[in-house]
DNA sequence: GTCTATACAGGGATAGAC
DNA sequence: GTCTATCCCTGTATAGAC
């Protein structure tokens, strides 16, 4: 793929239609992955003509990368949310991290196309240019493990964990409580029942909580 | 995909033909994925006609979904054999899980194509029939982590090591040594530098151990 | 009798033209 | 907004070669 195919085309046509389009190319990419998704069924998906499509966007692949890295900064977003919620003045923290971890996974595992079009991008990554990844990956999964990171410090600040390198420690905590599932239901391809998830979840936090227990005061 | 596809062909013609198809059918769809793989580079890249890779299996899809077990069942064995090197007879434990973290990452992730085929089928995954993913993963994935699980028991017996759920504690091993390596490099098709591979790979055991630390004899 | 080489029918895709 | 030029891919068919 070119690098510049983001900025390949402005802002020409209604704003709505231009929504329309964005929407029902997140849709179609993310059922169908970037190769097999066609430019006629996204233009008859957002209710517009092809020509609508080519006006406001080059090409395929410039629209492909422009809903990419907005449904990566509204996925890092909606992560925001979730920990402002669950991980914000938390009082019994094993019950938070475990809600946070089954809550997240259900975002971006779960049917809607959140997280499927992430998966397309996975699967494309070998064709995507290198700035573009790039952009996609600091918009995204790196912005939400440091704003992770960030709450497990003021947590560890609180007396409630012991964290000595936070990075490192919300990895684990994603590594535990997230990819096992992630894995699993292939990044959202397949169902996962909510129990599972729940197990799963119970169980990344309870070997999370093992390796940063604090220590007792004596 | 149809289910069938496997079964649709015999064993036809020359085998070494069939063997360099199959080569070259798993180097060219781990290179391209399924999608932009086309008969006629496998047919250039086994050295054949295209009449032959169609003499030998029916379509596209069973070529694929046929290279697609072998290769997951070599792989189980090529793990199978890093298991047998580094968590038999181990005497450090903590360099033997690294030394097997770190070479097991690396025979699945590096350049080689034995990995790449699995991206192509982890990108697939929805169009392929549930009975032949299952056999996939019986096949390679799950079968891995069963033979870790018994490797891990084994260690238990011998007191190294505070085991209670041996499956679990594989999975435990595995995501905290190995996904967070195959998520940066998208498993595999970005290259990972060996220094970051053996830092992380350090990391995951050090956690593991803490998880699984047998406690002090009193 | 299997393999090579090449050509071809049929379908579908992108992207541009009218 | 439809229509079309151009290309590529799958799978088959038709030649001849070891």
């Amino acid at each position: 793929m070119r690098s510049d195919a983001v900025a390949a085309t402005g802002g020409a046509g209604r704003p709505e239609k231009r929504k329309a389009i964005t929407r029902a190319a997140t849709a179609v990419f993310g059922r169908e992955g970037y190769v097999r998704a066609s430019m006629d069924a996204i233009a008859a998906e957002a209710g517009v003509s092809k020509r609508t499509v080519y006006n406001h966007f080059a090409d395929k692949e410039t629209l492909f990368l422009s809903v990419a890295l907005q449904n990566s900064a509204e996925l890092t977003e909606a992560m925001r949310e979730l920990m402002d919620k669950h991980l914000d003045r938390v009082v019994d923290l094993r019950q938070g991290l475990t809600d946070f971890a089954v809550e997240r996974a259900r975002a971006v595992l779960s049917a809607g196309d959140r997280g499927a079009l992430g998966r397309a991008i996975r699967a494309e990554v070998a064709n995507i240019p290198a700035d573009v990844l790039e952009a996609w990956l600091e918009a995204g999964p790196i912005a939400s493990q440091r704003d992770l990171a960030q709450r497990f410090e003021a947590i560890a600040d609180r007396g409630l964990l012991a964290v000595d390198d936070a990075p490192q420690t919300a990895e684990q905590f994603t590594l535990l409580t997230f990819h096992g599932v992630a894995e699993r239901s292939f990044w959202g391809a397949l169902p996962v029942a909510d129990e599972e998830l729940a197990r799963i979840a119970a169980l990344g936090v309870d070997a999370f909580l093992r390796i940063h227990r604090v220590p007792a005061v004596r």
